[in-house]
DNA sequence: GACCCTTGTCGAAGCGCTTCGACGAAGGAA
DNA sequence: TTCCTTCGTCGAAGCGCTTCGACAAGGGTC
């Protein structure tokens, strides 16, 4: 192993030199700096991870939580995890991932340790329990997702009341009169997951505004067709769809066609998702993006900046998107 | 922070002992050992991971690489990425996220820096480029997936091709005599991922053993009707179909039902596939496991033992395990 | 009883890095 | 010229842990 003793003795300086010159801490001339550069290239020197957290107190690892909960969308999950990870290599960082199983210890375990120097939580629930031992714990910590009070904490997520707005104005707008929305399992909106709930708000509260009848219906993701049933028996009026799950998104779209129904001439359909699960769907589906991509690279950008002793705004929302691909249309009034 | 000196001083006893109590390398009397324990819990002490890989030249951490080609099942992949962080939790590591993206780099850095002690690398193609890379690190690693060479390598896997054989000869003893495999997209051929060319490979060979006329076709996530199609028209005796394809077997059933066929009674279904996708398709189907569960055990077992030092084989491919589940049975000659 | 193991513990020496204080040299202000 | 800064570098002191060698005490063996 190649360490920076003698790096220090190839470039012809003492190693904390090259310690100020790797870490640019202290000003070092030009000259001595490209010396010691080129002795760490000739020699293929890296620094020992360990003893750079030992005594730098900086581990430069990040742990991500990720849930594995029923009736989340996995690749959804991934594709947050996966932009945690890009985000993180590019402020130096590595991530360590840590399950949901593992739960308070496995946080404590890695804070205690000093394994990693912050934590990005994804899928926080309304009135998660690690919450308080989040606060407690001195590791600086990014949720990913509202929690009910984000006193003392650091959020980022999409705006999913706006993002329900959005949807059920875009349709307003198109002059639909009776929409509905078809959710997640109603195991998620029973364990109080925030967005979950938050998108229903949003629905809600913008149908009512606009004086449109509305319906909600949680949805399992092999029920697709059944729940297209139920919607045009209950609401023989409806013509417009908010679609806030992903695996079923696709199913319910073919179920609407076996019904007879035409996207967009009969029925418009517009969700919430991540933009490749509305592209790649058969109809492709207009859509507010859930930009998973940007979430993660936020969330790191956020516990990043707290790291370096920075303040950071405990709730950052991100205003929704939507992208039209042709499956929502005006109404044609019968 | 409370340090191993702290705890030292509490159970009055030196460091040192205090680290043999813990790490049991050297014989401590019962008595000092109750002392010590005693002291780590009123105290809550944790060792320093830094401190730790410092001076004990071990990390506890692995190393994951994750896969995220195109065409590759995201809640499999997740299935393994798991049960490999549960099975390292019982062998006290933690696992550190590496994405395909990162590629060779990311492997030199954890291996170099030695922020890990090993390497799990899944989704290894035929002729990975990384191969000869982790061969010259030193950094022991166990693949899941078999490549075409595994000289000086440590692989686990599912033996595909005997999992291929086994449908074939499942659906033989049921009396059928025309089958068909519906495979991976085309991609994932064409770029050499081991376990879908040994499917095939075993199919084909079962297939031809026992006399039967086969087909192969890839198939992407949305050609499941086309396939299905496809199949019968081309192949009008057929009456066995295996899948080997997450994401398709649910839509695939679904069209050969719209098409008339009754499963099991017109067309016998068997799958390779995680259990929880059979059992959760809308017919149950009957598979072979894919037990990502017990891969990624096995993986992480052998590379603890590489770690000891201990000799491992070169491959450890676990023997196809079929589970019926009704969506297959006796052909019934028209 | 002399000798040798084994058992249980301690002190000290690192592991490879960062950081602090110190200091010579050079440049500016007076 | 003198004094004060700033710049660039060095040496040494840790960071918190593991491990090695040493050693006292006790128990077998002949």
């Amino acid at each position: 192993m190649v360490k920076i003793t003698d790096v220090a003795r190839r470039a012809g300086v003492s190693p904390s030199t090259v310690s100020y010159a790797l870490s640019g801490k202290r000003p070092i001339s030009e000259e001595t700096r490209l010396r010691v550069e080129e002795a760490i290239r000739e020699l293929g020197y890296r620094p020992h991870a360990g003893a750079r957290a030992l005594a730098g107190r900086r581990s430069n690892v990040l742990a991500l939580v990720v849930p594995l909960r029923t009736g989340i969308h996995v690749p959804t999950v991934m594709g947050f995890a996966v932009s945690v990870v890009t985000a993180a290599r590019r402020h130096d960082h590595d991530v360590l991932l840590l399950t949901q199983e593992e739960g308070e210890e496995g946080l404590h375990r890695v804070a205690d340790t000093a394994l990693v120097d912050g934590l990005v939580m994804m899928d926080v629930q309304l009135d998660d329990p690690r919450l308080p031992l989040l606060r407690a714990l001195d590791l600086p910590a990014v949720l990913i997702g509202l929690p009910a009070s984000t006193a003392g904490l650091t959020c980022v997520d999409l705006d999913f009341r706006a993002a329900g707005e959005a949807c059920v104005e875009h349709l307003a707008r198109l002059g639909h009169r009776s929409v509905a929305l078809v959710g997640s399992p109603p195991e998620v909106y029973v364990r109080g997951t925030a967005y979950a709930g938050r998108v229903v708000q949003g629905f809600t509260a913008a149908a009512d505004r606009a004086g449109m009848s509305s319906t909600v219906l949680p949805c399992e993701p092999a029920d697709a067709r059944a729940v297209a049933e139920q919607l045009l028996r209950e609401q023989p009026a409806l013509t417009g769809v908010v679609v806030h799950n992903e695996p079923v998104l696709e199913p319910l779209v073919d179920a609407f066609a076996d019904l007879g129904l035409r996207i967009p001439s009969d029925l418009s359909v517009t969700a919430i998702c991540p933009d490749g699960v509305a592209e790649s769907s058969r109809v492709p589906i207009t859509s507010v993006t859930l930009p998973s991509e940007e979430l993660g690279a936020r969330a790191v950008d956020l516990l990043m900046k707290k790291l370096s002793g920075a303040a950071v705004p405990e709730s950052t929302l991100l205003a929704p998107r939507m992208t039209e691909r042709g499956s929502t249309g005006r109404r044609t009034v019968p």
